[in-house]
DNA sequence: TTGAAAGCGGTACCAG
DNA sequence: CTGGTACCGCTTTCAA
C-alpha cells in the first residue's frame, strides 16, 4: 500500500505538500499539483480512511436504518440513498431494525461515534426518543416528522386524498382503507388524508396489516364484510394478496370491487399496468435524506428542515364505477 | 467525548493499562480491570473506531454486495449477514450493484481499503475478475463458486433434483423451467440439476426472466405453448406472476398445471401455504458468508473453503398429477 | 507556495 | 502486571 510519504518521495516534495495537493488543490502551485497527482496515480495511492478520519473527525460513513428489507418499498429508497452517498464519497451502512423501537434506539447508540450521520426510517420509535438521538449525531428521519429533527416525508396523505377524490368521482360512497403496519407513524395520517378528502363518503379502516401478500389474501374477508365498494391498500404487497384472493373467488376489479394502492407498485417488480396507484418518489426520498444529512454533517447547527415530496395519482383499470 | 487518557486519569492508571484492561482483559490484574471498567462506564467511554483502525489495520467494517434489493430473496440473506457481523462487533456496508459486472468490480476497488472483507453476491462478474479481487482483500462469494475464492452456496441444484423427482413421481413427463436472471452463474446449474434428476422427462427451459411479477404474467403464454404439465420457477416473485396469470384465465394449479418454486416464498412475505417450494436457508447463507469472511480476516492465508447449504422440499397443494 | 513538526486516539513493544 | 514511549497515516498550524 502506497502511503503519503511514498508519493512525496516520488514527487520530490514533502508529505504536507502531497496532502494539500490532493485535498486542497488550490493551496498548491499548478506545477507541483500535477507532479504530485502523477506520482499518486503511478503508485496507485489512496487515502487511508482511518488516518484521515482520525484527524478530520469524519468517517465518511453514513447509516441508514429501515424496518425491513422484505418490504420492497425500501429497495428504491436505499438505492437512492446509496447513489447520493456515493456522489459524496461516502459509504452507507444499512441496518435492519425489524421495526423494533428498542433496536432502533440501540443502533443509534452503537453507530453514533462510527458514522457521520444517521438516516432513519423509524416508523415506531417514539418521537422524543428520536429527538434525543438527534442531539447526539446528525439525524434525518424518513417518512416521519418529529419536532426538531430534519425529515424527508413522502406526501402520501395528499395522495390518499387524491385517491379518495378519484373514487368519489367514480361514484363510490363507501371506501375501505387497508392500513398498517401496526404502530406506524404514517398510518393514521394516510387514513386522515383520505377521510378529509371525502366528507361525503363512509370510510372503513381495516387492519393494521403487515405489508405481506398473505395478509392481503386474509384481509379480503373483512373487506367484503365491510360493504365498501372500493379499497385502498397502503402496501403493494398487501394489495397483491387482496387481488389474488379476489381472482381465486372469481371476483374482478373493478367489476366487483375497485382496488387502489397507496404504494408504488414498481418497487416490488410488480409493475402491473392495470392497478390504480400512487407514484411515490421513493428513490428521491432516499437521495434527499442523504443529501440533507450531508448538509447537517457540514453544518451541524443548521435548523431542522422538513421536506415533503409530492406524489401523483396514476388512475388505471382497477378502479371504476361501483357495482350496481 | 471521553478519551482513553480521561479514563486513565479517573482510574489512576496509565493509558496503556486502560487499553489493555479494555481490549485484553487477561493481561491485567483483576483489581485494576474492574477499576478501569468502572471508570470507563462512568465516563461513558467508547473506543474511537478510527484511532483503533489506524493502529490495528482493521476497520471493523464489512461490505456485502447484492445485485438488487427489490428481489426479496436477499432480504433474509442480508439480515443473516448483519446478525453475524453484529455479533463480531462489525458493521455491514450494503452495496447494490444492479447486477452490473463493472459496478461489482468498481465496488471492490472503492471499498478494498475501507473494509476488512467483502461478501459478494455477484452472479454475473466473470470468475477470473472475482478471483483477482480476492487477491486484494478477503472475499467470500455467495451463491457462486469460483476457483480459489471462498464461497457459501445454497444447493438449489440439488433442490431442483428433488423437485424434479417429486413431479416425475406424480406422473409428469414434461417439465418447464422458468429460469433467470440473464447471465446468472446459478441459472444453468439449476437447470442441469433438474435435467439430471429426471432423465425420463422432457425439460423445456424458458427464459431468462427477471425476478419480477410482471415477467411471470407474461411467461405464462410461453409456458402454455411449451406443452409442459408442470413448471418450476426460479424466483418466487416470478412464480407469483405466473399464478396471477393463471387465475386471470381461469386456470388452476395443480388441476391445469402443476407449479413449484425453487426459491423460498417466505422471504417475500409470500408465505402462501399451498405452493410447493424449496425451503432455502437464505439467512444462514448470509450468516455463514460473514462468518467465513471473519475467519479470513483473522487468517488471510487460509485456503478457500466452499460451503454448500442443503435445501429441503416442501411439497404442497400446487403440485399434483398431470391433467388428463 | 512549501516544509518541519505536532498531534488526532489508540496499541504494542520494551523495561522495570 | 504496569508505565513509558514510539508510531499507525494523515492534516494542519507555524515559519521560512
Amino acid at each position: 500500500m502506497a502511503r503519503l510519504a511514498d508519493v512525496a518521495r516520488a514527487a520530490g516534495v514533502s508529505a504536507a505538500t502531497v496532502s494539500r495537493a490532493l485535498s486542497r488543490p488550490d493551496m498548491v502551485s499548478e506545477a507541483t499539483r500535477t507532479r504530485v497527482r502523477e506520482a499518486a496515480d503511478e503508485l496507485g495511492y489512496r487515502h487511508h480512511p482511518a488516518a484521515r478520519a482520525l484527524i478530520t473527525g469524519r468517517s465518511g460513513l453514513l447509516a441508514f436504518s429501515v424496518p425491513s428489507l422484505a418490504n420492497p418499498f425500501y429497495a428504491p429508497v436505499i438505492a437512492g440513498a446509496q447513489a447520493a452517498a456515493e456522489e459524496a464519497s461516502c459509504e452507507l451502512i444499512v441496518v435492519v431494525t425489524d421495526g423494533s423501537p428498542d433496536r432502533e434506539e440501540a443502533l443509534f447508540h452503537r453507530l453514533a461515534d462510527r458514522v457521520d450521520g444517521f438516516a432513519a426510517a423509524a416508523p415506531r420509535l417514539p418521537g422524543p426518543r428520536l429527538a434525543a438521538a438527534a442531539g447526539r449525531l446528525p439525524l434525518v428521519t424518513v417518512n416521519r416528522r418529529v419536532r426538531g429533527v430534519g425529515s424527508v416525508v413522502i406526501d402520501t396523505p395528499a395522495g390518499m386524498a387524491e385517491l379518495g377524490a378519484h373514487l368519489a368521482e367514480l361514484g363510490h360512497r363507501h371506501l375501505a382503507y387497508l392500513g398498517g403496519p401496526e404502530g406506524s407513524w404514517m398510518d393514521p395520517r394516510r387514513l386522515r388524508g383520505l377521510r378529509e378528502a371525502v366528507p361525503g363518503c363512509e370510510v372503513t379502516a381495516l387492519g393494521p396489516y403487515p405489508p405481506e401478500f398473505e395478509a392481503g389474501v386474509r384481509a379480503l374477508d373483512a373487506l367484503r364484510d365491510s360493504g365498501a365498494s372500493a379499497a385502498i391498500a397502503y402496501s403493494s404487497t398487501l394489495l397483491f394478496g387482496v387481488l389474488h384472493g379476489m381472482t381465486l373467488r372469481g371476483l374482478r376489479a373493478p367489476r366487483d370491487l375497485s382496488l387502489a394502492c397507496a404504494d408504488d407498485l414498481s418497487a416490488a417488480g410488480l409493475a402491473m399496468p392495470d392497478i390504480t396507484a400512487l407514484r411515490v418518489p421513493a428513490a428521491d426520498a432516499g437521495r434527499q435524506a442523504v443529501e440533507r444529512l450531508l448538509g447537517l454533517v457540514g453544518a451541524p447547527a443548521t435548523a431542522a428542515t422538513h421536506r415533503l415530496l409530492p406524489v401523483s395519482l396514476s388512475p388505471r383499470a382497477s378502479t371504476g364505477a361501483p357495482p350496481g
